[in-house]
DNA sequence: GTGATTGCAAAGCGTTTGCACCGTA
DNA sequence: TACGGTGCAAACGCTTTGCAATCAC
């Protein structure tokens, strides 16, 4: 296993061992998985992805994969109205999420300015305003095509 | 039953009925707790609070009757890290959530305007953009004093 | 009276835990 | 070699379903 960060599985590893984690077969084919998924995935839906590179992986492993890889910062939830438990890349720098509505694609964007909209709403309702959470919903160009 | 709209439950009650459904003393008691809570509670939430006042109600009643509430639009889940499964009053008009992190109440808000975020956004992506999702989450007055 | 609604019990589903075995470092 | 990680099976908690009894209209 070479540490050149080549690409993002790569970088995860990477982060992976230096915070006194292995590396195992069933956490290399989960971080291959979702660093390289473009549409929020759920623990079984990694499972079913994972059988065809890793026959033996357990779901259970998968889970505790999730788990760790989340409490690294390395993949994010992504809420959507019927279901919270996909997980999709983290975005490091301060990003928000556009979601296909259709195909489940997921693209980050950066560049809202909420800043005097929360300014506002603090001293009108004397809230403390610690983290602001925007998502889109819309329907990815190819998804607009297929009908 | 009276019909005159003192307050928020009796005008879900009206819409319930008006919609086909039964006034029962379940769904009685479910509208009466989540038209006046200001915090999101999820099904097993209302059904402790529901056994004080019609104490042989039974939990399956009340995912039943929110669902039916959800349906007509008269509540709305609220989405947080943890967990996305409590209802609260839904909003009429375009308005968003402020949720205490520390005590859960929630407040809505009105007053953005991400049209120019938006529009951007989807010359950047060729998304079509069909709505919104903000949320702010903080403390409030109340929590900020106690600590 | 009639059909919708209820509450119970059981099933269902996604997730977590206990444990003996295995594999990385 | 040591101990963290694995996979199986079972437990768990939340939600849904089947059904006979009940209740609103």
């Amino acid at each position: 296993m070479n540490n050149n960060f080549n690409n993002i599985s790569d970088a995860w590893l990477f982060q992976l061992k230096t915070s006194g984690y292995k590396i195992t077969g069933p956490r290399y084919c989960v971080i291959d998985i979702l660093a390289h998924s473009d549409k929020a995935l759920t623990a079984s839906e990694v499972y079913n992805q994972a059988q065809s590179q890793y026959p033996t992986i357990g779901l259970v492993s998968i889970y505790r994969a999730l788990e760790k890889l989340e409490m690294l910062g390395l993949i994010q939830r992504v809420h959507q109205k019927e279901k919270c438990q996909a997980y999709i890349a983290a975005s490091h720098r301060h990003e928000h999420l556009l979601v296909c509505h259709s195909c489940g694609r997921v693209i980050f964007f950066q560049g809202d300015n909420l800043n005097e909209l929360v300014n506002g709403i603090e001293k009108e309702t004397g809230y403390l305003v610690q983290e602001h959470w925007l998502q889109l919903v819309g329907i990815c160009r190819e998804c607009q095509y297929k009908h």
